[in-house]
Formats: C-alpha cells, structure tokens, sequence
DNA sequence: TTGAAAGCGCTAACAG
DNA sequence: CTGTTAGCGCTTTCAA
C-alpha cells in the first residue's frame, strides 16, 4: 500500500519537508497560512505519519512490549486491559507477546520486543522461567521494564504484584476459624514467586494458630482446570482421613476440583470446603459460589503500565526500583 | 538502552557494514569464515537487528495490526491466542488495540496501526460502528485487511465468522423440538452483524416450524451480563404469560438473564429454560449447566491470521476476498 | 569475496 | 519564517 510522504506533500505544495514537518507539529517558527495549506494537503492526500521513520530518528518506538503466559486466562486478559488502556492514553501502542509458559518462547519474545526496540517491558514469567539471567542483563543496559504478578525476585526491576502472602495467609485463617480441622493446600508450580507465597501464607496461618502443617496436606497442583481435577482425585484416592477443607492456588484449580468433587458426590462445603485465589468471572457463577481472595486484575495491568511509563520518561533521573503492592479482598461465599 | 549496531561490528572486526549484513543473513557471497567470524563477534556483543530501520528500509512491518472491541471478553482473548500463535510461528508480531465498543477509539485505533505501517489488519467491529467507509478506502489502496467475528458486511473484504444463522437456527429448534411453546429471544445491538443473523435463524426457525413471531418475545438486550439482567428483569414484569424459553445472543446475556432468575425464584429450566451462545468457560460450571452453541474461538482467529499472512503474501495477485464460514455445534446441557 | 554509496521517511541543527 | 543538510540503522545495487 503506497502511503503519502512528508515529500509528497512537499512536492505539491512547492515548499520543502522541513517546512512540512514542522507544519504538522504545529512548530512555532510556522505561519498560520502555511500550516493552513499544510494540514489541508495532507488531510486531503490521507497522510499518515510514518512512525516507523520517526522511531528510527528517535531511535526509540512508542511501543511498550508485554509478555504473558496466557492471553485467554481471563487474569492476565483483564491485566491486557488496564495495560492497553493506560498505554493509549499515553500515546503509546502495545505488542503483545504469550510464552505459552515456555522459557524459550518468553526468551525469543523478548528478543523479537528489543528488536522492535520498545520502550519499554511489562512481563509475566512462564511458570518454567528459573533463569532471570537475560533480564537482569537487560535492566542493567538501561531497558525500563516492570514485572507483574509473576516476578524474577533476584532481577533488580520494579514489580507490581498483590500480597500473596497476606492473601493466603487470611483465606488459611478464615477456614481456620470456621473450625475446619484439616486444611489442606492445593499448590502451583514450585518456581512460581506466587506459588511460594501462597503456599508460605498458608503455612504462617497454620502455625500462628497452633496448627501442623503435615506435608501430605500439600498437594502439588499447577494452575490450571486439570491441575485442579487431578489434584482432587489424588488427594481422594491417597489422603485417609480426608481434608476438610482445601485452600487452592488459584480459582481454576478450585474450580477444577470442585468439578471432580461433585462428580465423586462429595458435598461442598458440608464434606470439603474450598477455597480459590483470584475471582474471576465463573467464581460467582458456580453453586455453591466459591469463596475466593479477589485480585484487583485490571489495576494491576493498570498499576504495571503507569509505573513503566514513568520509568520511560524520567529514564535519566535512574531512580531504584519501586515495588508496589496491591491489597487483596477474601470474598466470602458458599463454597467455605 | 544504546544497543549494538551493524556498523559497531563492522568498525570492531575492520571490515564493512555491508559486508556485516550480508553475513548475518547468510548471503551465499560471503566466505564461511567471515561469517563465523561476525556471527561471534554479534553475539558476544549482544547485537540484535534493529527492526525499525529493516522496515524502513522495507517500507513495511512484520507487524499485525489487531483491532478488538474488549480482549477481556473471554471469546476475544481465545481469537487473540489464536491470532499471536500463528503470527508467532510465522515470524511477525501482534499489536493490539481496544475499541472498547466505541467508534472514535475504533478509528483512532486504526490510525495508529496505519502509521505502524502494519503488514495487514485484523478486526471485529464495535457495537457502535455504522460507518465503514474508513475501511472500505483502505482496502481500495490496497490494505490486507480481514474481518473476524464481527464485519462491515458492506466493505468488500475477506472474513471469517461462525455459521450464526446456522447455529441460532438449530438452537431454537432444538428448544421447538423440546416443546417449549413461547420461546424468547433476547438480542443483541442492532447494528452487528452477528446479532441481525442469530435473530434472523431464530426467526427462521419459528417460521419455518409454523411459529408465530411475536415481536414483544424479542427482547433488546446487549451483549453483556448486565444486559442479560436488564432484559430478564424487564421479561419479568412486562410479559404475561411468561416465555418458557429463552434463545439469548450470547453466553454473557444467558449468564445474566440466569442470574435474575434464580434471584427471583424462577426454577431452570422448569419455568423458563435458556440457550446461550459462544460456550465460554462459565456455561459448563454453573448449575443447572448452560445448554450453548459452541463457537471455535481459537480457530477463528487462527483462520483469521492465517488469511491475512496468504493476503500479505501474495498481495500482488489480487484476488477476490475469501469468506470462511465456520460450524458451530450445538452443545445440550441442562439448562434447555 | 568485499566495499562504497544511495536511500527508506522523518527530524533537527544550522543557515539564511 | 523557510530551506539545506545530515543522519537514524539497515539493505542493496553497482563497482572493484
């Protein structure tokens, strides 16, 4: 598709590019006539600026690169809106990039983004990401870069995450309270931060309250529907006596076992309770409703974006990094 | 972020840029040992290629321009998987936009791919779209552009979209079928191609099964869950008797209506029994379980991209815009 | 087998 | 107030 240039216009108008292009950003040193006819032409010759050329000028794009595991989990589909938004309010334009939870996707994806030399990174690890030796690299070359949700803890970088720990820790307590007897804890995979501080939440809760955290009431799940369906057939066919209660990593795992359970005819919650992490949309929707901690998806998205913004624009002033997280809200419904 | 350059490598190992190019693409010119040679120096240098002056170069990306209304609609973050797996694999990038259904940020969207210099063009049109003039000039200059889901049926472009009469049709009958005898609609925005065509093949199948059509058993609803509330409210108090079935556009507007209902003591399906469409991860969780009409979101926008890359391709031949008409299927739960 | 030079479209000194 | 020129990083003729 041939598209107008500044020189087309130029051409037409008889004046030169440079007069063109300061026309069209309204430079001071223009007359009102010339940028009059300026405008005009281009308006009436569909001219479009080509970014492209002026990235290359500027060395820089007005793109800010995101990687994620999962566009159509509906946890980072919500984080992708607030991070568009923000981002196109500001003029920027956002690639996206999925690892499919693969480390040599999210390395190549980053690759691709620096290609493309964005200006900046808002990235989600792949639960198989263990080595942050490329992004560490990258930070200290100066790449603004904002880590959400699922964060490399030894890279140097700003991250936005909600507060697994205190989270987990309060859904523990909560069933604690209601006088359930055997907590068990349905956890993700084992390099994941979130992971961890889930399953630490869980553990603290249990011990601050005089309760023993036996290891084969954790069970080593994923984070996904599946995880969750196997987990709960396992802990059936293996756990003797039955926990009372489970605390998942995450909704789909709840949801996943909540599945197996009333297909096994255990009741829920009068047999097992069940308790998620994230509240999402089929949360509310199940019968019983699952009693969830619910993240604030959308502000993260919202919260990572700004943050990385700021960090390109104030590029110079290298300020350390900032950390910043995000309270969390245990949404008491039938399932606990 | 100063990042390497070709000519970095060229001044280090005494030779020219070109020379560096021509190695790092493999020219067949160049001797085995230059290249050996260059390719240790880039990587130890961390060089990578600076897209934005290829594509200068190229006048052109290998950029995907996306153009969705909101990607956290589940439906929309399944196509986008979709979209970016096949992009991925084959060597372009994604870039997406929110129109968040309204038209100025739809234009503006496109506008801002348009300077991106974008390969091609992927959209579903907003709600509020009713103008598609913008459209129908890029594609007369020449633009790849591909409609999925929701087109401009004016615009002579290529699309890719479900079977909706197809699939509305055979819901309803299934509902005609099941005895249900004043059976609803709950429709979509007027204007979206998708909402006239389910309309029309429950339409259809009224007709056709010697029904008659009353217009006050269509009810405007929208697209989402509150629309769903909205309209099963207003059934509620304005329609006597009662509809005993419900055909709604989509799983959210189900979803919604379902919500209501139970809120009001209104037993599913035995008073009222309700069809949904898109089959979304929430059909299959609640209880009694959503009776859908299952979309194929991923391979919708796995076609989409795929037609769009053979566009781009082969964009000197000309030839005729391909419309791709998907199957649904017809998924009975309990809810109907 | 390699180098020199031009040019992609735009911006920004510098000059007038 | 406007024009000239150089250059962003890369590819690609054309020469050597």
């Amino acid at each position: 598709m041939r598209q107008t240039t500044i020189i087309d216009i130029a051409k037409k108008l008889g004046i030169s590019p440079s007069t063109v292009s300061r026309a069209l950003s309204d430079h001071p040193d223009i007359s009102q006539e010339t940028k009059a006819r300026v405008r005009a032409a281009a308006d009436e010759m569909d001219y479009r600026p080509n970014t492209i050329a002026q990235n290359l000028q500027k060395k820089q794009s007005q793109i800010i690169g995101v990687v994620v595991p999962q566009v159509k989990h509906y946890f980072f589909a919500e984080i992708m809106a607030g991070i568009t938004d923000v981002a196109y309010h500001a003029g920027y334009t956002v690639m996206i990039c999925q690892s499919n939870e693969d480390f040599e996707q999210e390395t190549n994806n980053i690759d691709v983004l620096i290609s493309h030399r964005v200006a900046g990174l808002l990235v989600s690890v792949s639960s198989k990401t263990t080595d942050c030796g490329h992004f560490q690299r990258l930070v200290r070359r100066g790449m603004p870069l904002v880590f959400f949700d699922r964060i490399c803890e030894k890279v140097d970088a700003s991250t936005v995450v909600v507060d697994d720990l205190e989270g987990a820790f309060r859904a523990t307590e909560y069933l604690i309270g209601k006088e359930y007897q055997r907590i068990a804890h349905m956890a993700g995979p084992p390099f994941l931060s979130i992971s961890r501080l889930r399953r630490q939440g869980y553990e603290n809760a249990m011990r601050q309250n005089g309760r023993p955290v036996h290891p084969e009431w954790i069970i080593q799940a994923g984070l996904n529907e599946e995880d969750g369906t196997a987990a709960a057939e396992a802990m059936l066919s293996h756990l003797n006596p039955l926990p009372d209660a489970v605390f998942c990593v995450n909704d789909p795992v709840a949801l996943g076992a909540f599945v197996k359970l009333k297909e096994k005819g255990v009741n829920v919650p009068a047999d097992i309770a069940l308790v998620g992490f994230t509240d999402g949309p089929v949360a509310s929707m199940i019968d019983p409703a699952l009693t969830t901690v619910r993240q604030p998806a959308y502000l993260l998205g919202k919260s990572a974006a700004e943050m990385l913004l700021d960090q390109i624009i104030h590029r110079e002033s290298r300020k350390n990094p900032v950390h910043k997280v995000l309270k969390t809200e245990l949404i008491v419904r039938q399932s606990a």
